[in-house]
DNA sequence: AATTGAATTTAGAAAAACTCAACCTCAGCC
DNA sequence: GGCTGAGGTTGAGTTTTTCTAAATTCAATT
């Protein structure tokens, strides 16, 4: 029966890496689930190319049956969860919106609502919510204006470093004198950054590049050297004044942070986002 | 994940043994089961009472949910067999329906629909359709008029015998002179029979047991004894001579010849019964 | 020709599920 | 008041399923 559920999740996600990821298998589980399920059926339900599968007609008409029949189960299994007394609510969220947006925001939720438990998990991909078992996702990603969907603010990057280094930052030239500090899930706000503004980046120095987006803060913070800031993670900083901002160069990446709830605590994200 | 099925099972059917059956495990397994998931939700699913357990309100809001979830997971996979190039029809039958009533029909069947492959099963309990890899279920049982139901004749029983023993047998009482050939299953026939026609059943003699039917007409046609007939059983065999019914006495057993069907095989049902 | 990305293949390991048999626990019954 | 029986529970041991790891294939790309 599992192979039902390897069915589903490859058809979905049109891979069995991918659907191996989701089910926190190896893709070899993936590979003999749907070998046992075509043997089954006889029928063969993916065709195999070089680089990847892609589903058979077959295949194609039966995924949608499939991903009903999982998000029913998955509702089902929500509300067992959810007969529970004390209501829950299980927040997943990217490790640094986690610790430098979350976190802040965390103690008014827990006092507007004392009878709730809530508990954070740090994820670097959104999860399924229709399957996990968590309520809120905090992430972010492209806007597609699902109505699961809702956005907190835009994603806008600008370089911050700690006040003592602003000084020696007239303009975005001086920025090859400095050391800059790179999150490795985020490789590429630089280079975006400096298309946008216009500055060549092949002049760029020492480079310090980090697992974990809040440890890059904690360096900028204590002058190591100047980080891709993103605006809502670097807000409390600015506003206290750990970090600035020492030129403009305001960068939309396109995407947002967005919070997606199931239908079962939207009413909870909706007054979450609207006081909070 | 098999917990979840072993909950659902459970709280349909009301019980842990016939779930059990059900699942084809042991009692043993669903214990287990619900207990590990009691224990993951942290509420009581059952209330254990002395003579089985009931569902507490918690166990009662959540079983549609599951029975829902699980249905529609039924009607995935008969969607995935059902991809196959050649339609497949799997008929589930007591095993003397399949050898007394269906092998006479299966011929004209199969002609009517050469491309369709016909195999049957017998089973001692009607399966549920839309859990088990069944398209059709033969089974005696009372109607209850659901619309998946089609009733094919009334269960109407009444003693018979080979022609050479018909002849001893003048009325009701000489029935005390033979053996009464008694299927396990329908041991009681005889008694609703007597009670029916006013036969005092305590002056029988010998009686010989068979574990299926079909045995017991083969023994009935051999003059081994006499056999409370089912209709639809023998009807063949009376047609033919071979048994005879030497008393009238029809009595309905309030329990019907029911075919049920998957709905992706109603239309075939339908014509099935109509033609055939 | 080397590289890459994705799937496959095995054997072996780990985990889950199941069975078995003894035991419990009431309700109903002589 | 002690039996009986249906139904559930328990825990040890076993079987089955599922998963992993690492080597391998395959074809498109560099």
């Amino acid at each position: 029966m599992n192979a039902l559920r390897a069915f589903e999740a490859a058809a979905r996600l049109g891979g069995f890496s991918k659907a191996a990821e989701e089910l926190c298998v190896t893709p070899g589980a993936i590979t003999q689930h749907i070998k046992a399920l075509e043997e089954w059926v006889g029928v063969s339900l993916f065709e195999r190319r070089s680089h990847g599968v892609r589903l058979t007609s077959a295949g194609q008409g039966l995924q949608p049956e499939f991903t009903a029949a999982f998000d029913r189960l998955g509702e089902a299994v929500h509300a067992l969860k959810d007969v529970t007394d004390a209501p829950v609510v299980q927040i997943a969220a990217l490790p640094s919106v986690a610790q430098l947006w979350l976190s802040s925001r965390l103690p008014r939720l827990r006092a507007e609502n004392p009878q709730v438990q809530f508990s954070v998990t740090a994820l670097e991909q959104p999860p399924n919510l229709l399957r996990e078992m968590f309520d809120w996702s905090v992430f972010f990603d492209l806007p597609s204006d699902g109505p699961d969907e809702i956005i907190l603010e835009e994603d806008v990057i600008f370089p911050v470093c700690a006040p003592e280094m602003a000084a020696s930052l007239g303009g975005v030239n001086d920025l090859a004198q400095h050391t800059l500090l790179i999150d490795d899930t985020w490789a590429d706000d630089w280079d975006l950054w400096a298309q946008e503004v216009g500055w060549d980046r092949s002049f760029t120095t020492a480079n310090a590049r980090f697992s974990l987006y809040a440890l890059a803060v904690e360096e900028a913070r204590n002058g190591a050297g100047v980080l891709m800031g993103h605006e809502s993670l670097v807000r409390d900083d600015i506003e206290t004044g750990r970090l600035v901002a020492p030129f403009g160069g305001r960068v939309k990446t396109g995407r947002a942070l967005i919070l997606t709830s199931t239908p079962r605590r939207r009413a909870m994200a909706d007054s979450f986002v609207t006081f909070g």
